[in-house]
Order: C-alpha cells, then structure tokens, then sequence
DNA sequence: TATGAATGAGGCTTCATTCAT
DNA sequence: CATGAATGAAGCCTCATTCAT
C-alpha cells in the first residue's frame, strides 16, 4: 500500500509527510489509546521508518497534540458556520446541527477522538485546556446560540440554555464514544440514524412549544 | 481515611487486603488511564509493598478487571430495585432513576469507571464483552422497562424504547466523564445538579403526554 | 569475581551496591569517557544488571557526578592532613607531598579521574564547577602552604606562590593524564619514579636557598 | 572571518571546503569531546549540508583523525626549526621555546587538541600511535635537544633529559588543558603569562649551573 | 503473609550514514 | 558538487514481574 515500486520512496511529498503522520497517528492513538500506541507503529502505518517520524515532530507528545488540534479545529468552523447562516425553523437548525456533525463525524475517521481527549485529558492538562478552549466551549456556544435564536424566535420554549446545551450534546458524544468502544461488541449492533432520530425526538417535543409541535411525530 | 485508630493496624489488614487495593486501583486508573498507572503507586496508596500485590492479584490485567468487576455490580443491582418497587407516576421515576443513580456513583468514588471502561475497552476486548453483558445491557434494560411502564400506564407517548433509553443514559454518562476529565478546567463550572434537572425538564417535556404535562415548568 | 554460586545474588549486602557500582563507574568512564560508556557494562561489571543501577542513581549523569565525588574528597583529605602535621624541613614536606599523592593515586584507581574531569568539565559545567571549588582549589592551597611554609622557614626562595604551585602540580597531573592516555603506547614506557625524580630535583634546585642547596644533587 | 565580502561565496568555496570542516571540526571536538560532537553541527558551522561532509571525509573518525594531524604538525615543525637555528644562551633558548609555544597555540585554536587527544586516545588507540610518534615524540626530541644542547656548553647542570623534558612539558600542556576545561570557572582567573614566568623561572633557577645563575630573579 | 532487591523486555529518542535528485 | 529526507542501529530508561528471605 505504501510502497509504490516506480517512485523512490522519499521522493514521496514531503509536504504530504506530516499529514501522513496525523493520520496515522489518529487511528493508532483512537484505537490503542496513548500509552499503548508505539510510535513505530504509527510511523509504518504512514509508511516511513521510526526516524523520519522525527524529522516532523518533536516527540511522542508532540504528535499527540498536533493529532488533536489537527483534526478538530476544521469541525468546528464548520458547524459555526452552520448556525451563522441558518434561516429557517429553528428545529430544522436543530435537526440539521446534529446529523451534519455526526455525518461529518462519522465519515472522517474522527469519531474516535473524544474518547481519546476524555482518557487522555488527565495525562495532558495543557492539551485538555487547549481543547476546552478551542473545542468544547465553540461547540457548546454553537448550540447556545441554537437555543436562543429558537426562544428569540418564538418556537422554542424558555430553557436554562447553559445546562441544556450540554444534555443535548451529551448524546452525540455519547454516539461517538460508544461507537468506538462498545460499539463493536453491543447486540444488537448500534444503529446511529435511529438513536440520532431519537434524539431529535425527544429534544423536539421537549423543546417546541405547543403551537409549533408535530401533532403526532414518529420517529424516523 | 484507610488508617483507623482504635484497631492496631496488622490485626485488621489480612482480609481488608483487597477492598484495599481495589479501591487503590480504581483511583489510579482513572486517574491516569491503565497503562499509565504504577502498580508500584497502587501498593503504595494501599499502604503496601509492591510484592504484597501478587499475592491478591495475579498481575496487572487481573488486577484492572476486577477493579471493574467489583464496583459497578452493586450499583445495578439498586438500580434493578427501584424500578421493580416503584408504585408511583412513571415521571418520578424518571426522576428518581436519574437522581439517585447519580447520588450513588457521585458518593462512592465511581464516576470514574464509565470513563475508565471507555478508555480501555479496546485494550481489553473481553472485559469489554463482561461490561457490555453485566453492565450495561442490565442498566438498558431498567431504562426500557421504565419507559414502557410510563407508556403501559399511558402517562409516556409512545417512543422508540431501544433508542430513547440510550439517548436517556447519555447524559448521564457523560456527566460522569465530564466531571473526571474536563470538569476541573471548564469554566464556568459544572453544576451537576443544574444539568440534571435540564435533563429531567427536557424528558418530562419530551415524553409526558400533553394531560400529564406541567403547565408551565421550570428549571429547577 | 562477583558471582558466587553459594549464596543467591541479591543477598549480597545492599549496602555494598553503590560501592560496587561507583568502583565500575569509574574504571569504565576513565577508560573510555563519559559518552562512550555505556550503562549496561556498568551494571555487568558491577556483577548486576541494567536496571538495578537505577535502584541506586537516579541516571548516568547522576552517577557520573557520584563517582567523580565519591573517589576525590578522600585523597584531598589526606593531602591536607599532611601539610598540617609535618614537622621537619620544607624540602622533605615537598617530596612527600608529590610521592605520597602519586602513591595513593596510582594504587587507587583514581590516576585517571583527572583525565576525566579535564575531559567532560565542557559537558558538565556543574560538575566542573563542584570539582574546581572541592578538589582543586583545596589542592592547590596545600601547595601554597608548603610553599610559604618553606619561604617562612627561610628554606625556600621567595616566589609567586599563586603560580608556582600551579607549575609544580602541573607535572603531577600530567603523569596521572599520560598513564592513562599515551602510557600504554609511548617508547620507551613512562618510568614514574624517575619522572618524579627529577621533578623533586627541578623544584629542589630551583627552589632551595643556596646555602641548603645539595651541594652536587644526582638524579636518583 | 571566513566570509570575505569581496569574492562571490560560491566560487571561493570548492578548494576552502575542507579546511572549513577541519576548523568546524576542531572548535567542536574540542569544546564537546569525540561523542558530544554532532557531524551536523560541524557542518552547519562550516556553512554546509551534512551530506557535503562525506564528500570529504569518509566518516566521523576520519575527520576526527584528519583534524588532530592536520592541527599539529605545522606546530611542530617550527618548534624544531627554532632548536636548530638557536645561536645564544641556552636559557634563552628555553624561555623562546616556551612562550613561542604558547604564544603559537594561544592564537590558532589549537590549545584545546591536547585535551582532545587526551580525552579521546583510549577511543583511538591507531591515532593515538600517530600522536605518540608524529607530534609527542618530537616534541620531546626538541626539548631533549636543548638540555643536552644547555649541558655541552656548560650552561646547564647535567640532568636526567630523558624524564626532565617531560617535568618541563608538563606545565605547558597543563596550561593548555586548564585553559580549556577549568579556566571558564576557576576564580581568580588563569594568568599564562604570569605562569609561564613562573615555570621559567623554575626551571632556570633548577638547571642553570651556579655561575651562570641570576643573583635575583624576579617574575615577568 | 509480606517484603523489596533484582531483573530484563520493550519503548522513546538520537544521530551517523546513505542516496536520489 | 551539494542537498536534505530517510534510515535503523544503539543507548537510556521504565516498570511489570519474580523470588529469596
């Protein structure tokens, strides 16, 4: 897979390097945990030898940390902006938040990295403000301002929006969390479009008030 | 707090060895995750020499499943209880559940463990397997029979149990990890019981029919 | 050497493990310099293994400052002692203090401790600093007190103390440095008793007042 | 100091390469010892890549060997130059002798190879063999030339050349050594000049016959 | 039963050396 | 000639585990 016999293996991008080095370093560091993840390994996954791993990054810390800031900081911006621009009903806001981030989520490879922030978040204090800073705390403003704009607007009741963002976001994490931990070993299997439906279920008639709630909403 | 005056310290020891070092145990992983963990640093909080630690426990694994074991069981047999001898509306259950399991776990050191198993799940495939089995599907199972209850008596719409349950716990879990991992950096700070009358608010809202419904609720 | 069948190896008395381990440390670095030494011929030297010597220094630099300490103050020591109780004439004091030194270095395993320090005081301007303040300045204050003492007396000249002290050490040092260095390959082999010799000879002639000049001195 | 500003770097370089190397090589060697010393940072202080030093040298130890014979020679044979063409007093021909020397090393760098030779010729005993013959040797010879020189003209007592020349040498390449390793932080400073007047001193008041002797010699 | 000295496999990290461009 | 990305052997250090007392 990493050995193309046609191109010498360093001509290969340097540039393409580091992000190489993330990536493997995600999966190994979400699949082992920090401890248990051999920088050898990560460096063959990317396809380099255990030295070139250092041409790039200072130290086993050092790749953890710029595994993190790497692939969250993207995610964030995005769902920011989806707020931003939104201009219909607010639980469309709602609906579209949770599945476009699970969507983004899912199909990146980062599931697994808020289960890696919360093992790890005791090892690496510096690395868990930076990620309370730069990570939770824009999420959770993301969906105050959700929240708000739906009292603001009428359609949702009056909630203490600080507290309820969290035991929305809760069951999103939850998803991601269990995905990659008991996910694989749960009958019967996981089903994330249906759970998700739930969640919005649930968040919809808790939240809409009487006027705007579906007369009888079925779930999915 | 493990020296207690009155009894001279080698007569009580001998059968208190164990409780004493799971205990020991449990703090130290979640703490600091399983490989990070010391035995040498679990002896020492148990007040023993590292040697005197094979003597319970045949190594290190061993040792870290039955910190797991040993801790949650109890916690579902009560759970198991309430719901079984509950006679009331199906919404102070809901609340009762909620409350006082977090009551339990918050009390008695455990809030660690969720984020402990979590962690290592993928380390440990079959204590995994033991936690999916003794835990957690005896824990869905109380949700479920909750929610089917409230519906039986007509006080629930009807939902989606399998998944509504799983969207229920979330918070809950995740209370659990917050207050391990991120809670000592986040601020404000949590406010555990602010965030679960959230939870409860939006429950009740979410799956109370609308005759059972407050008429104007509340947080708090 | 240090491993006898009878007795099981780690009853040999914990307390003589530093000894053992200091000796090792070093002939090894003597002969081979700081870097170019590696822990683990320490550690089979001193008949253990590699991380026992862990049990007893914290790291190598740790261990490097040990034995360079451990093997030098007591040789100060002596050398102070013996100024201080000498009674006779300078000239006898001054070929003592040279022969006894040389004695006590040479069958001591310490000749090679000054190459040693000359060699890695760059590398370890802390050590250095310790061995300027505790060894040679201590060292060479003995010097000047034979030196003033002889000048008191009216044996020897008057000089510059501050200096010639440095002078007259200097050739004893070297002796200490060649042995360990180019003795080995030097035609024909260094002969220390003459070596030394004619040092006393140089510093008698050079410094004695003429009318306690040997009147027709040979060299042995 | 070897960037000239008035020829274009690229063209004076090809021929200047190697003695770039040999000077970077001796500086570090020098301040850090064979092992201390990275290739790469002897070639960034040459200006060039690490690469370009195997197109000189084949390897570490071949610079290494290739900066000591290429520092020491030229040093040498002035030193036996000056014996040869010395026509006065043999007194001035060993006060020439050693602050020429000195005067010699002190500016070109070299004062620290001796210490490099000393440190690392139990590392390369093949290029010790080469010091011992090439530069030792002779070095000796030249001093045994001038004793044996200072006793046929009747200057010099008759002494035992063989040992005495190396009692001469000793403080010189102390000076050197010190100079080097405990200088930086030996308080009060070194003063060559003051010491060296001191050693001459000595020596001439040591090996000049009686009629030949300064009625009062004062340092400097 | 309890101790703690001893072990040694295994991981992180450095750096001399190579080689395609 | 020159470069600098890549390699991998080798050393320091940690810590789970053993075992004689």
């Amino acid at each position: 897979m990493s050995e193309s016999a046609k191109e010498p293996r360093w001509e290969r991008r340097k540039q393409d390097r580091p992000q190489e080095l993330l990536a493997a370093g995600l999966a190994l560091f979400v699949e082992r945990g920090y401890a248990a993840t051999r920088l050898e390994d990560v460096a063959a996954r990317a396809g380099v030898s255990k030295g070139t791993l250092y041409l790039y990054f200072e130290n086993k810390e050092s790749l953890f940390k710029s595994v993190v800031r790497a692939n969250m900081l993207p995610l964030v911006d995005e769902a920011e902006d989806m707020v931003e621009r939104h201009t219909g009903h607010s639980a469309d806001l709602l609906r579209e938040l949770i599945l476009s981030w699970w969507g983004a989520v899912e199909h990146s490879g980062l599931v697994g990295i808020s289960k890696l922030m919360m093992a790890e978040a005791g090892n690496f204090p510096e690395l868990a403000q930076f990620y309370q800073a730069e990570v939770i705390s824009r999420c959770d403003a993301v969906m105050v301002r959700m929240l708000e704009r739906g009292a603001a607007r009428g359609e949702f009741r009056s909630v203490d929006a600080e507290q309820m963002k969290k035991v929305i976001v809760a069951p999103i994490l939850m998803l991601m969390l269990w995905s990659q931990s008991f996910g694989p070993c749960s009958i019967p299997p996981l089903d994330p479009q249906a759970y998700l439906a739930s969640l919005i279920d649930l968040c919809l008639h808790g939240l809409l008030k009487p006027e705007h709630k579906p007369a009888q909403q079925q779930p999915d």
